[in-house]
DNA sequence: AGCCAGGACTAAT
DNA sequence: ATTAGTCATGGC
């Protein structure tokens, strides 16, 4: 009954410590070899086996399609990696992070953790993602020795929390702008569903209705939730990054040119490039993936 | 101890 | 149309 259904995939180019630690998401934690979330509501596990991945998940059902998705794990990564434009720092970038995919996340929950990153770094990001999970996300079903036993708090929940006891969760200011957003969902006014039918400009301006939501976080729902490749977060290491790496004499980089360059320049993966260049400067600028 | 963090908003130039 | 100040909190 209370006994997780186990798989072994084949997959090739897979890097599970890149792509569960670089900041894009942050229910993943560590379980002994491998790690554990609660994906949509369901516990999941994922250990790097030889030639692929051992995926286990609770419930007696072999439908593994939702953790597929989640996982990115039946997209070719070659083909992405090839995209690229061929240029030293994205050579550089894919030979020190190979294998680091982009998750297909739940909306709401990317949505709701990036409305708490801002000026955040990714390990408190991490426990304020937890506290919220451990105080108002419904209970699921673990195996024995789950680390992790709750789902991500509804829109509803959070509202019904108040902002008090999100403060209270080291939100700060943000506290307020994770409110707003619940609100929104709960009413109407804002549909994540629907914006999967947008084209991006459009579902971009529709998240920054959102007081507190503003373009880089918008781009990080739109990359990490619904797979758009022209989203391009650039938040400060993103935009050291391509200054550094493209700008390298630049004296006055505006925003508006940095968007301008990565718009045009990075290709259909762009999305992926971002990610890439992301993670790469963060661990050249040491130990820049939290514990 | 001080600087900085996967920013965004508001008010003042 | 840009720029400065402000917001909260803690890791390093």
């Amino acid at each position: 009954m209370n006994l997780p259904t186990a798989q072994f995939w084949p997959v090739s180019d897979y890097d599970l410590a890149a792509t569960l630690e670089c900041g894009q998401a942050f229910r993943w934690v560590r379980s002994g070899r491998g790690w554990e979330s609660i994906v949509g509501g369901r516990w999941a596990r994922v250990e790097s086996a030889p030639g692929g991945l051992q995926v286990s998940w609770m419930g007696s059902d072999p439908e593994s399609g939702w953790l597929r998705r989640h996982l990115a794990a039946d997209e070719a990564l070659e083909p992405i990696l090839a995209s690229f434009p061929d240029d030293p720092p994205l050579r550089a970038a894919v030979a020190r992070c190979r294998g680091l995919r982009l998750l297909r996340q739940e909306p709401w929950e990317c949505l709701a953790s990036f409305i708490c990153s801002s000026t955040k770094q990714i390990v408190q990001i991490r426990q304020i993602v937890a506290m919220m999970a451990d105080g108002w996300g419904a209970e699921v079903a673990v195996p024995e020795g789950a680390v992790l036993r709750r789902a991500f708090p509804t829109p509803a929940a959070l509202v019904a929390a108040g902002e008090p006891a999100l403060r209270a969760c080291k939100l700060g200011f943000r506290a307020p702008f994770l409110i707003d957003a619940a609100r929104r969902l709960e009413d109407g006014r804002l549909n994540l569903e629907a914006l999967a039918g947008l084209d991006t400009p459009a579902a971009r301006a529709a998240l920054m209705e959102i007081h507190g939501v503003g373009r880089k976080i918008a781009d990080c729902v739109l990359l990490f939730a619904y797979g758009r490749q022209d989203a391009f977060p650039i938040d400060v290491w993103v935009r050291r990054a391509l200054s550094r790496l493209y700008f390298p004499r630049a004296r006055r980089l505006t925003a508006a040119r940095l968007e301008a360059f990565s718009q045009g320049y990075f290709g259909p993966w762009a999305g992926y490039a971002q990610q890439y260049l992301f993670h790469y400067v963060r661990l050249e600028a040491g130990r820049g993936v939290e514990a």
